[in-house]
DNA sequence: TAATGCGGGAGGA
DNA sequence: TCCTCCCGCATTA
């Protein structure tokens, strides 16, 4: 294929830095575009103001849900679907998707982040609310300078159970840092199924690290199940439980053993295991099969009857080795959940005004990471991504990781900044471009029209119009720079947290209770730059 | 045991 | 009135 037009978009999982995903689309002679590398579908906002549902491939970079022009509480969603998106674990931002009704992940309504039924008085719609992030309260750093995030359970109990809990590594309490990506309250998706269709859109931005995907959260404890049922661990334990009684009054200096005394069962020995033991692979299987990771999106279309020659070969993510952090970057982190669409802006294209519920507001610097009001959402960050349980086992704690080729630490990396160890802010500057965010506050969503060449990272949206090649940028790897890198002078379609935070009133006291509790200090420098080297991303253990 | 979905209810705009 | 979240309960894995 010759490569006439080609787009990059370089898209914050989190939206503060926690992961990067690169995308290459070619347009070749015929005008037909394709994602090289198989990307999963990226997500736009596109121009709905188009008289057509469709837009064109080769200037707009959307997922078929994004395409058309539809909203979940529409009386009549678009019917004859005939091409379908790709499941998306992580979804982030005001995106919207339409999955085959065949999907088992669709079905189950599943989400990487931590969501949970919300009552929206609609038993055609099935609304959850996000639950946030479980961090330390302490914000202990990690063997990696990372953050422990556990996810939220989900069940209230469970949940109030869980924050009960001491943190694994430092032994401090365990806090629950809430979702107020959506206009101060949680990011809400919803579910809508329509015969062979099942309607997913999402509203918000989450505001706070990924906690542990629901797979990796089950797969952790099916590895604890199997490895405490094994003889062989009943013999490390006891070892471990006599290293524990000669340690236990050394303060907290042996994390992974002073946490016996305050971590429960399953998490525990979880611990134990996979920090002193690492156990083997295992096999990550909660979302169903390989399909949420498969190729599903290729171009030009992916249909309910025929099958992509690109989804039927095993897994890509299936024996890919997985960076202790968990970031998925660079151009073989699409193999993995692939889910971070990227959210485009036109900027040729002026916010209408006439929807009464947007605000529309400048922000300076990046919508996420640079505002004071936020100290505390700016500790978190890309080295807060890293799983918890990830980065308290250490490099041994996934058998394969040993794989992964270190990248020495420089803070002279281009994504780093040491003045956000927190998140990655784009390019160093006195004095960052202002941001105009649009903020939706009905149930209506805004969406834009989407220019392809663009890259969001973070939460700005930069300009890659002059990457050359796809090949340069594949062998460049994940720390490719983007020197061209610049932030569009208009507006995103998403409110970023920040954006709230800056804008909205001043959140409920619970809220802002809750939240000045959260205290988090500073990073290690290097601990971005060290894992955003890692090309793969370990998603669901698929290996 | 926890996840999930449903429904009642309270509170705010 | 509408929309939100909280809570309890039943079902399911």
């Amino acid at each position: 294929m010759l490569v006439s037009e080609m787009c990059v978009t370089v898209r914050d999982a989190l939206g503060n830095g926690e992961a990067l995903l690169v995308e290459v689309k070619a347009t070749d002679q015929l005008g037909q575009t394709a994602q090289i590398c198989g990307l999963p579908p990226p997500i736009s906002h596109c121009n709905m103001s188009k008289a057509s549902d469709q837009f064109d491939d080769s200037d707009c970079v959307c997922s078929f849900g994004m395409k058309l022009t539809w909203d979940i509480n529409d009386p009549k969603l678009p019917q004859d679907i005939k091409q379908y998106d790709a499941f998306q674990e992580w979804t982030d931002g005001y995106v919207r998707f339409i999955y085959t009704a065949e999907d088992k992940n669709a079905q189950r309504h599943l989400s990487g982040w931590a969501m949970r039924n919300t009552n929206n008085h609609n038993c055609q719609i099935l609304k959850k609310s996000c639950l946030g992030v479980v961090v330390c309260s302490r914000g202990c750093a990690l063997v990696d300078g990372s953050k422990l995030t556990l996810r939220p359970a989900i069940c209230d109990k469970a949940r109030q159970k869980q924050q009960k809990k001491l943190c694994p590594n430092c032994s401090s309490a365990l806090e629950l840092v809430p979702c107020r990506g959506h206009s101060g309250y949680p990011v809400t998706n919803f579910w809508r199924s329509e015969g062979k269709a099942i309607f997913f859109q999402a509203k918000g931005v989450h505001d706070h690290p990924r906690p542990e995907s629901k797979s990796e959260t089950e797969a952790r404890r099916s590895a604890v199940k199997r490895r405490v049922s094994s003889p062989h661990f009943s013999q490390k334990k006891r070892l471990m439980e006599s290293e524990a009684g000669r340690y236990h009054d050394t303060g907290g200096h042996f994390p992974n053993i002073h946490h016996l005394s305050c971590m429960d069962g399953s998490e525990r020995f979880s611990i134990i295991a996979e920090s002193n033991f690492p156990i083997q692979a295992q096999h990550y299987a909660s979302f169903q099969n390989a399909e949420p990771y498969k190729f599903a999106y290729d171009a030009p279309s992916h249909t309910a009857d025929t099958t992509s020659p690109l989804q039927k070969p095993s897994n890509h993510r299936l024996y890919v080795p997985r960076p202790p952090c968990g970031y998925e970057f660079a151009v073989p982190s699409y193999l993995g959940s692939g889910s971070y669409p990227a959210i485009y802006k036109d900027s040729s294209s002026p916010q209408p005004e006439s929807d009464s519920g947007k605000v529309c507001a400048q922000l300076n610097g990046s919508q996420h990471g640079m505002s004071p009001l936020n100290v505390h959402d700016r500790s978190y960050d890309a080295a807060n991504k890293h799983h918890g349980w990830k980065q308290i086992l250490g490099k041994g704690g996934y058998g394969e990781r040993s794989e992964y080729s270190p990248v020495p630490a420089n803070s002279s990396h281009p994504y780093h900044n040491s003045e956000y160890p927190c998140r990655y802010t784009g390019p160093a500057s006195a004095t960052p471009p202002a941001l105009q965010t649009i903020i939706t506050t009905t149930t209506k969503v805004s969406y834009q029209p989407c220019k392809p060449s663009v890259v969001k990272y973070g939460d700005n949206i930069y300009d890659v119009k002059n990457l050359q090649n796809c090949s340069s940028l594949l062998e460049n790897g994940p720390v490719a720079s983007y020197p061209e890198l610049k932030v569009p002078e208009d507006a995103g379609v998403i409110k970023s947290a920040l954006a709230y935070q800056q804008e909205a009133p001043p959140p409920k006291t619970e809220r802002a209770e809750s939240l000045d509790s959260y205290r988090y200090p500073g990073y290690c420098s290097n601990s971005y730059s060290e894992r955003i080297a890692h090309p793969f991303r370990y998603e669901n253990g698929e290996y």
